[in-house]
Formats: C-alpha cells, sequence, structure tokens
DNA sequence: CTGGGGATTGCCT
DNA sequence: GGCAATCCCCAGC
C-alpha cells in the first residue's frame, strides 16, 4: 500500500500543510505544490461536503488519496486530494503550484501564459494538468509524490481561505512564504465585513 | 421543475 | 476595484 496515503489521514488543517513541497503529475506536466486550502467536511460550513453526501461530492466521502475534481462558475474545473479517514469528507483544494516538468504542454493548456502565471489559482493549476470532470475519484497512486521530509515549518505562511463566504475567520489556507507562484488574496465579495 | 448562487478568472476602467 | 462569463448543483416549491 503507498505509504503516503497515511499522511493524508487526521485533522485536515495538520494534512494540508503537509502537501506543500510535493508533486502532482498529471497529463504530461508535474507540478509542485505551493499553496493549498483545508476543507473539514460535515463539520466545515464552507465544504461542498457541509450538506451531506450528493453526487457530485461523493468522492469526498470515500478513502483519501484520491482526487476531488468539481466545476466552478460555469467554466473552471478545480481539484482537491481527499483526505482520511474513509466518511470524514475532508478535502485539501490545490491552489497553486510551480510547474517543474512539462512548462510546454502546460503553457499550450494556458493560452500561452508562462512562468509563475501557469498553476497559479485552483482553476489554472487544474487546466496546466489537464484534469476534468473523467478525473474525479482519480486514484492518486503513482501521481503524488510527497517528500520525505516535510517544509519547515518557518517556511509555512497561513491565513483565511479564499473566496469562501463563510467561516472566512478560520485559517485554513496553506502556501510557501514568500513563494512566487502562489495566488493572490480574494477575499469572497459575499464574505461579510469584519 | 425552477431559480439563485458559487472553493474563479481575466479583462475592463 | 468592478464585473461578466457560463452552467452545474441543489434547495425548495
Amino acid at each position: 500500500m503507498p505509504g503516503w496515503a497515511e499522511v493524508l489521514v487526521g485533522p485536515v488543517d495538520a494534512v494540508a500543510p503537509r502537501l506543500l513541497g510535493g508533486l502532482l503529475t498529471h497529463g504530461g506536466v508535474t507540478v509542485r505544490l505551493t499553496e493549498v486550502e483545508a476543507y473539514d467536511g460535515a463539520d466545515d460550513p464552507a465544504s461542498h461536503a457541509y450538506r451531506g453526501i450528493t453526487a457530485r461530492n461523493a468522492v469526498m466521502f470515500g478513502p483519501p488519496g484520491r482526487l476531488y475534481v468539481y466545476f466552478s462558475y460555469g467554466m473552471h474545473w478545480c481539484a482537491n486530494v481527499v483526505c482520511g479517514p474513509d466518511g470524514r469528507a475532508s478535502a485539501v483544494l490545490l491552489r497553486a503550484g510551480e510547474v517543474v516538468a512539462g512548462e510546454r504542454v502546460a503553457r499550450e493548456r494556458r493560452g500561452g501564459r508562462s512562468g509563475a502565471d501557469l498553476a497559479r489559482g485552483p482553476a489554472n493549476l487544474t487546466q496546466a494538468l489537464g484534469i476534468q470532470r473523467h478525473q474525479d475519484g482519480l486514484d492518486l497512486t503513482g501521481h503524488l509524490e510527497l517528500s520525505a521530509t516535510p517544509v519547515p515549518e518557518a517556511a509555512v505562511a497561513t491565513g483565511p481561505r479564499v473566496g469562501v463566504s463563510v467561516a472566512h475567520d478560520v485559517p485554513w489556507r496553506f502556501w510557501l512564504r514568500d513563494d512566487p507562484t502562489v495566488s493572490a488574496y480574494r477575499r469572497s465579495p459575499r464574505a461579510p465585513r469584519d
């Protein structure tokens, strides 16, 4: 059994930062993850799993180490890594990464954009990797490679999640401090004012 | 069956 | 900073 799946079991806010620096490969492109966001299943009002299992979020309720893919704003696909334990319905949204292999393919998918813009933002990262609806539920064995030694805690920054209109006070966005590929923070237009 | 809204992005002023 | 694009999801009737 893949040892890395063990890393995905635990409190999702502890699991999420462990993905930073990990390598995700799909469609001929490899991305080094630089920014992620944690969603805590049924307990998290911002999670797609908050209102229980549906056809869309069913993968979240399954075993860890699989890809949860959803369609957003009528045009974008976004990807999560499902975390455990089985039935917990926690997931980590992949928000940004650095393309470290397959840059030529990634650039074609991203309409000529390059450099830090290739996989900056969850929909951009997903597009660069060529992930769409068909990859919902994909077993990440052989796709996701986590480093044996996590990045130093001091290199990880935390902050509020991007775009969510509820539970905006929960600092469950994690990114590599000072990394140029990290997406710009955008508060949800529907989030309550302070 | 229907309608409001969304874990976004990129182009506009 | 504002906002349109675009369609699937799901809560509610």
